[in-house]
DNA sequence: TTTCTATTGACCGATTCGGTTTATTATGCT
DNA sequence: AGCATAATAAACCGAATCGGTCAATAGAAA
């Protein structure tokens, strides 16, 4: 695997991008090498030289990608800030900004939440035990509520702004183009604005 | 493939749904006949015996997720209906009433119209021609947005509440039950009512 | 009993799988 | 230059799986 790291970035990226297209798309049992290999234009027996097996490829892209947010998060995250737009404008910025890096990276990781083939079951539970202290249901305690008007439940209004993320992210197309991203932010953040706008009672405009 | 409809509508809804379910996760190529039989619990020679090859399965399967679909809006979609968030609620429920009738039918659809294998690509345009005119886009023209207030973005309230949507669908595990499609349901509405109460004009209350 | 239908497991050739081996080309090092 | 060594691809491997067929069985109808 030391092979691997001293090649160029550039093709490096290209066989982590080949990579996480196909096992996001096809999961790890459908996914095959010589796709992969293809993808990334080079010939299948290189993977093989790479990494040692198509296990050692996947836990190696599913360790890059975790490592890739839970780096975006120590890196931006500041729990003191607590007012909810803002605390959700970091939250996204962060998601974001890893998407930016591959494009394949959030298919990939949803398709590991949900991978199943026990070939590959021991190697994500380790990594598993460590990002969950990084999950999303925590990055919103200690956020002040009370700024919200009487009758909006702020709880709802989280429910569908992580909702709406989530739909932006699966409208993707695997080829999108790394400006889309800085589109929808840009979206969002009017979004946000406009729901702070009425949803604040008024003494906190 | 009249021996499929001569049989009980029990085990036509498990082979439905079995293929349904392979197709939409695995797209046309990689799905295969072996998975669908299994998990429908019946051999892999009764698929051919009902259905004559792979592609007349999945084109019949893609008819009958279309069907539903235009079904439901041609029973249920009412034009005079102007106000936004009246006409939201009547086109997200002809989406989850489709939805409640195959579990696997939006994951379907979604990859169908992601679908590129040449097998099945004359058999889908034939269907894609007349589904166009139920489109998202046009079900949102001549709705009264002056009601909202000044400052409110109408459309971009209509984006995001469309991109909540996608994101609940894609959240749903393959083997949901249909009452978190209603509570889903219930909390949209909620959310619909709060925005209806903060972003529209007094006295349109 | 005969006849027809539903159903299966075993089977087919073809393809594809993950992985290896071999031969060839670059790339240093001296 | 010559020689070793690393990078790369193509051809290959046995095993598995693919879409699809078929012969044999079981069951119901007659």
């Amino acid at each position: 695997m030391e092979k691997f790291l001293n090649i160029s970035k550039e093709k490096q990226d290209q066989i982590i991008e080949a990579g996480l297209k196909a096992f996001g798309q096809n999961g790890y049992k459908k996914a095959s090498i010589s796709d992969i290999a293809a993808s990334a234009g080079i010939s299948k027996a290189m993977i093989f030289y790479y990494f040692n097996s198509k296990k050692e490829l996947y836990l190696y892209l599913a360790d890059l990608c975790c490592g890739i947010v839970i780096n975006k998060v120590k890196e931006h995250f500041d729990s003191s800030v607590n007012d909810f737009f803002d605390r959700l404008k970091m939250t996204s910025e962060i998601k974001m900004e890893a998407l930016k890096k591959y494009h394949g990276s959030f298919s990939f990781l949803e398709s590991m939440y949900k991978e199943k083939d026990e070939e590959v079951q021991d190697g994500l539970k380790n990594l598993m035990s460590g990002i969950q202290e990084t999950a999303e249901s925590l990055a919103f305690y200690e956020v002040d509520l009370s700024k919200f008007k009487d009758g909006v439940d702020s709880q709802l209004a989280l429910k569908f702004l992580l909702l709406a993320a989530q739909g932006f992210i699966h409208e993707l197309p695997s080829d999108y183009e790394f400006e889309v991203i800085d589109k929808f932010i840009e979206d969002y953040y009017a979004w946000l604005d406009i729901m702070k706008n009425n949803f604040y009672k008024e003494e906190y405009l």
